[in-house]
DNA sequence: GACATTCGTTTAATATATTAGCCGAGATGA
DNA sequence: TCATCTCGGCTAATATATTAAACGAATGTC
């Protein structure tokens, strides 16, 4: 088993969120007005306030109110929660496609490749994984909170996740709890090929 | 298009009809002061704040400010978002295996089938996604925050998202931001596969 | 019983948010 | 040029949140 393999199944910790401040709702809102291509007034009709509360709550010369908020964030379809935890800075890669992916297991009987080549700043990652036959990850010990899900594209593969060992063809599926202890063989004669997803990125 | 298109895509709008998206304010704070065995006025000397305000927010008389309902918050360990979406954890599956996958928009010549029946509690949303020929989501509304990400397994993809528009062939991925506005169509002559992640779940 | 303490609530005064309406700047057309 | 939009910002009036200080009810102590 490789290191790439058990820090792509969860063995790294270096993704930590900070929600521990919430400051400026104003640029949050400007920011997301100007998304949606709204002017301050069509806003402010569309959220039951007037486009002078807009103004000032985006200069953040005032702090609107739980409620007032509310209404404002219902002329977007988005919720307060994810208001206040969008990324508004980071002016990243927000598109990626193509073949252009990374190696992460290129040795032995496993391949993994990554989707986008990075994770840092994103929420999931993506890996698009290829086993021989024969491969075996061995069992993963725990690693860090988060979720695990993916398909079987082709051939057969062997999970085993808590204790629990269950046999998926093409098509089928699994998730599980990322601290849960887990384990893939491919057992059959063919080459078994899975895209699999898990959230944080563990790398 | 469908309904359950949409929604799996992230053009579900119930965030509109949310009278019970950030309730209960007052009921949350109790709850949470209970917790900590902290009385009105302790709380309050913690965040800078009178009881009287305590008080009343707690009987939800008045909408707190954003800034005040922060000083509050600043009184526990807790974050503003986490103190938002404070809800009972339930104890629930943590393994899944096999084909019973939950089948989205069965009708016209996109198919869509749920990793694992139900995205409640969950952190990702898997998908299996068939595409029949001329097969077009059209261009979905943006939604709420988050981010989509997958691999065309076979066939032929043409994604457009925020304006950019590519064609992705048979082991090529794709990876942006849910606020943009995303756009599948199958242009092929033969099905086309694909297996997406998105978090948080959009249903 | 009398007194002191703490609890959550309430009320009048004050601070702040929100409104309704106006302002000047920049665009658009006739 | 002049008129007429719309944009974001601003100000006085009003509505609401927050404070400071009281209240009544429990509880405990001497």
């Amino acid at each position: 088993m490789s290191d790439e393999f058990r820090r792509a199944h969860g063995g790294d910790k270096s993704h930590e969120t900070n929600d521990d401040d919430l400051p400026k709702i104003g640029e949050r809102l400007k920011s997301l007005r100007k998304m949606y291509g709204f002017s301050q007034r069509e806003l402010a009709k569309r959220a039951g306030v007037t486009n002078g509360t807009i103004s000032l709550v985006e200069q953040e010369r005032i702090s609107p109110s739980i409620g007032s908020l509310k209404k404002v964030l219902d002329g977007f379809p988005i919720s307060m929660t994810d208001f206040l935890t969008l990324d508004l800075a980071p002016k990243r890669k927000v598109f990626y496609a193509g073949k252009d992916m990374k190696e992460i297991a290129s040795g032995g009987d496993i391949s993994f490749k990554l989707v986008g080549k990075i994770t840092q700043d994103r929420k999931i990652q993506m890996l698009h994984e290829h086993y021989q036959p024969g491969a075996d990850t061995g069992e993963e010990m725990l690693s860090h909170a988060g979720e695990e899900t993916g398909i079987v594209v082709s051939g057969e593969l062997v999970l085993t996740v808590g204790g629990d060992t269950r046999v998926l063809l093409a098509g089928e599926a699994y998730y599980f709890d990322s601290l849960l202890p887990h384990r893939f063989r491919n057992l059959g004669q063919s080459e078994c090929v899975v895209v699999s997803a898990c959230t944080p990125p563990s790398f």
